[in-house]
DNA sequence: TGATTTACTTAATGATCGATACATAATTTT
DNA sequence: AAAATTATGTATCGATCATTAAGTAAATCA
C-alpha cells in the first residue's frame, strides 16, 4: 500500500513489491492473483482508514461549518508525511490516465465519494437552517474539496501540519455569512486541533 | 510534452512517444539524448507558455485581491481539458517519488515558484497598504496556491470552467477584510472571465 | 507414521523497457 | 558532380517488466 501511495500503480515494480512484503512473486500471486489486485486491495485498506478518520465526523458535529472545519484540520494532521507517505492515496492517484482504465474508476469514485459526503452535510444544513437556501450545496463541497485536495499537493511537497492547518483556517473564512476571515481565525470551531 | 502531462514520466513509454511524434527511437535520442532529457524539454516548454497565461498579469493589476482573482479564473479556463490534458502539468507530477530525483527537483521548484510570485504580490500590496501588515502573506499565498493546485485535481476529474471558476469566486471570499462571501460573489474583480 | 495439502524457492517465461550499432537514404557542401 | 554530412530505418542490445511452471520444504490431516 504505501509503495502504491507513493510512486503510484506504474511505477511500483513487482520486485519492489516483494521486497517489502518479505515474499517472493509466486505468494504474491497466490495471495492476491495480479499486480492489479493486490492495488485494488491495498486501495481498500486505505479507504478503509482513512474514511473515518477524515469523514467520519462530519454528521456527528452539530452544525456543517464545525463539521467541515473539523474534516479540514483532520485531513491537516493526517497528509503531512513521516512515517507514511505525505498526501492522498486516494487524491493523488493518477492510475486513470496511466492506462488502468479499470483502477482508474476505483480512485476516481472514492474522491466523488468524498465530495458526496461534504455536499450531504452542506445540504442538511440548509434544510436545518444553519445555512440560506440560496447556498449552493454542490458549489460549495465543490470548494472545500478543492482545498483538501490541494493540502495533498502541498503535504506531498513538505508543508507541515502546522501550514496545513492554517489553509483550512484560512478556507473557513469563505463560509457563507462569515463576517471576516479574521472572526473565522481567531473564534476556531472545535475541535480545531486533534 | 502531451504524453508526460497526461500519464506522468514513469507510464509514458518510448515506443508512445516515437508514435506520437512520428518519428523513430533514434532520432528521439539524437535530437534529445534521453527519456529523462526529452522530460525535461517538455517541461520547460510547458512552464514557458503556462506561466505568463496565469501569472503574467499579477504585477500588472493594480490590486492584490484582483490579481489573485484573475490568476485563479485564468486558471479556470485553462484546466479543464479538451484538446489537451486536463489539470496542470507541474501541479500534477508525481515525478518525484517515482524514483526520478532529479526531474522531481526540477517540477517541485516549478511549483514553489508559483508560490513565491503569489506571496511577493501579497507582500507588495502590504508594502503598498492594501493589506494590513498583520497579514501573513506567505500563508495567505500557500492558501491561494493550495486552491488553485486543487483545481488541478477537480479538473483531471473532469470539473468544468464555470466549476472551476465557482470554487475560484468562493476562494476569493476568504480575502482578508470581505465583508462576506456574497459580496466576493456579487462584485466580483475585473476581469473574473476571460 | 504415512498421505495430502499448503507454502515457499528457484528459475524461467514472453513481453516490453530504454537505449544503440549499423546500414541506407537524403541533404548539404565543396 | 563528387564528397561529406546529416537524418532516418532496421534490427537488436541487455535489463527489467509482470507472470508462472516446476520442484522442495513445511505443515496438516488421517
Amino acid at each position: 500500500m504505501e509503495l502504491f501511495w507513493l510512486k503510484g500503480y506504474t511505477a511500483t515494480s513487482l520486485t519492489e513489491l516483494c521486497g517489502a512484503m518479505g515474499i517472493n512473486a509466486p505468494s504474491l500471486y497466490a495471495a492476491f492473483g495480479s499486480k492489479e489486485a493486490l492495488y485494488q486491495s491495498a486501495l481498500a485498506f486505505y479507504a478503509e482508514r482513512a474514511t473515518p478518520l477524515i469523514w467520519g465526523r462530519l454528521d456527528e458535529i452539530p452544525t456543517a461549518r464545525a463539521a467541515i472545519a473539523d474534516m479540514l484540520m483532520a485531513s491537516a494532521a493526517a497528509l503531512p508525511g513521516g512515517a507514511k507517505p505525505a498526501g492522498c492515496m486516494v487524491t493523488l492517484s493518477n492510475v486513470g490516465q496511466e492506462g488502468e482504465g479499470r483502477l482508474g474508476a476505483l480512485v476516481q469514485k472514492a474522491r466523488s465519494d468524498g465530495l458526496a459526503l461534504v455536499a450531504a452535510r452542506i445540504a442538511r444544513a440548509i434544510a436545518e437552517g444553519e445555512l440560506p437556501a440560496s447556498v449552493d450545496a454542490e458549489s460549495l463541497a465543490r470548494f472545500y474539496t478543492c482545498v483538501q485536495q490541494g493540502m495533498s499537493i502541498q503535504a506531498r511537497d513538505g508543508a507541515s501540519r502546522a501550514e496545513l492547518e492554517a489553509i483550512a483556517r484560512t478556507a473557513m473564512a469563505a463560509w457563507p455569512g462569515v463576517t471576516s476571515p479574521e472572526e473565522a481565525r481567531s473564534a476556531p470551531l472545535a475541535p480545531l486541533v486533534r
